[in-house]
DNA sequence: TAACCTTTGAAGGGA
DNA sequence: TCCCTTCAAAGGTTA
């Protein structure tokens, strides 16, 4: 019956946003923050602020009105917890007592179109019409799971309903759903970089919802399950835009690698096992698909065509510098503690998931003006020559492989303040930061409606406390 | 227009 | 087994 509310809407500004956040929050995340029926600058994952995105499923002239608004809510967080649609933060937003909910609130980024309103009925009767009978065709031995936790539960409704589906969950005769609804896993090649060629198993020979005329040429891309730091990005870009006012992707990913870190091992088991599910449900969906067939989607980087250039030239390098984001990150971002501890954080997600129960530690530290923060050794583009990078804690690591392992294996050397990283890292100095770049909400919490949004297992963000810094202009 | 940037994690292949 | 490479998302930036 909310639903209706929303159904009207066909295109939302701001001003709609700030009001269906109300409805948001007083409806249990009932409602996607961003529902626009137009095919562009459709961004499904993000709640407020722009995008240009397309979906996963990247045909913008085929894009069912249900699936830019497809994401990760955070009922579906609760590993080791009841399904989440029995999370009792689900409550009645007028008994306050914890209720089922609707089955649109598995899904509570859907968009529902006007006519799409009424006739939803489970989040999954896409996918398995009644009596389990699947209305796409599963793959041989269907939705057996290895894991029984994993049986198509709840939380599983909502993963499949949030990513790989209900355009996901394709198939066969064609990658479109019933509804049209083409599959958020395969991605135009003409779209998504050149034609691969014979990159698809049989079970994802799946019609493109672009003209036939393009299908018959190039076959969809099955794009990789996202792993649980994607998964986490893709929850909390949003907020972290609306926070720092940042648009780089870059820096933006930035701040998240440090929240990432500065999350509890629960958090981020809450992820892993998401992404886990996540591929599990790929890996039954596409069988035959690896990895692999999607190397070479993408050109080349132009890095990897110039090893003449010193990769330490901080001047030779036109593209913009990562250290360019990282000062603003460090004001946007819980910072990372300074005992060291981001190092305690899983190197793996086994290992995260090993102990979901451990002490979580906190990293809301204040973070050294001049951190260091790290990348894989093996990731490393860019070799900053810093002046002072050489010298002091930063040269702990800096040859090269060998602390690739080192730090994997030795979770407890320490490294300087902000250090971070689960992997094999290598400090990097960063540059102070630039009062320019800073704003107010970098140092603020989330938004109310974020908090919201996220309910409470963000906990980390709520407790920081609101303070207010004034942009100095330019 | 496409690659780059930036992050972490998964996966694959080579040594 | 270890190491390296690639890709996944995202959007501004750059060539």
């Amino acid at each position: 019956m909310q639903l209706v509310l929303l159904l009207p809407v066909v295109k939302v500004s701001w001003e709609d946003w700030e009001d269906r956040n109300e409805l948001f929050r007083e409806y249990g995340n009932l409602f996607c923050p961003r529902i626009r029926t137009d095919t562009q600058d459709l961004d499904p994952y993000l709640l407020p602020g722009p995008s240009n995105k397309v979906p996963v499923v990247q045909h913008a002239h085929h894009v069912h009105p249900l699936t830019p608004l497809i994401t990760y809510s955070n009922e579906h967080f609760s590993p080791g917890t009841p399904p989440s649609h029995l999370s009792p933060e689900i409550l009645d937003p007028k008994t306050g007592i914890p209720r089922t909910p609707h089955p649109s609130e598995l899904s509570p980024y859907y968009p529902l179109s006007p006519g799409a309103v009424g006739s939803i009925a489970h989040p999954l009767s896409w996918f398995m019409q009644q009596q389990g009978q699947p209305m796409y065709s599963i793959p041989p031995g269907g939705f057996r799971h290895p894991y029984p936790a994993l049986a198509m539960n709840a939380s599983m409704s909502s993963l499949v309903s949030s990513r790989f589906s209900p355009h996901m969950v394709t198939p066969p005769p064609h990658s479109l759903h019933q509804t049209g609804i083409p599959h958020p896993a395969i991605v135009s090649p003409a779209i998504k970089q050149e034609p691969s060629g014979d990159n698809i198993s049989p079970s994802m020979h799946a019609k493109s919802p672009v003209p036939s005329k393009k299908e018959e040429d190039k076959k969809p891309h099955i794009k990789k399950p996202l792993n649980a730091f994607m998964l986490y990005m893709k929850e909390m870009r949003a907020k972290v835009v609306a926070e720092c006012t940042l648009k780089e992707s870059a820096a933006i990913n930035q701040i998240l690698g440090r929240r990432w870190h500065s999350l509890s091992r629960e958090e981020q088991a809450k992820y892993y096992e998401l992404a886990r599910k996540e591929r599990q449900l790929h890996s039954q969906l596409y069988p035959g698909w690896s990895a692999r067939d999607n190397y070479g989607k993408r050109k080349k980087r132009k890095r990897e065509n110039k090893p003449d250039s010193k990769p330490e030239d901080f001047s030779i390098r036109s593209k913009k510098q990562c250290v360019q984001y990282l000062p603003s990150e460090k004001m946007c971002d819980s910072p990372a503690s300074s005992h060291g501890s981001m190092l305690d954080s899983p190197a793996t997600p086994s290992a995260a998931l090993a102990s979901p129960a451990a002490p979580a530690p906190t990293h809301s530290e204040q973070a050294q003006p001049l951190s260091l923060t790290t990348k894989p050794e093996g990731r490393m583009h860019h070799h900053f020559s810093v002046p002072g990078k050489a010298s002091g804690s930063a040269s702990s690591s800096s040859s090269s492989s060998s602390s690739s392992s080192s730090s994997s294996s030795q979770p407890s050397i320490a490294i300087p303040v902000g250090t971070l990283g689960s992997q094999s890292s290598t400090p990097i100095l960063t540059r102070p930061i630039p009062f320019t770049s800073l704003h107010p909400s970098m140092l603020s919490p989330p938004s109310p409606f974020h908090q919201a949004a996220l309910h409470s297992h963000h906990s980390l963000f709520q407790s920081q406390p609101l303070s207010l810094v004034t942009k100095p202009t330019e």
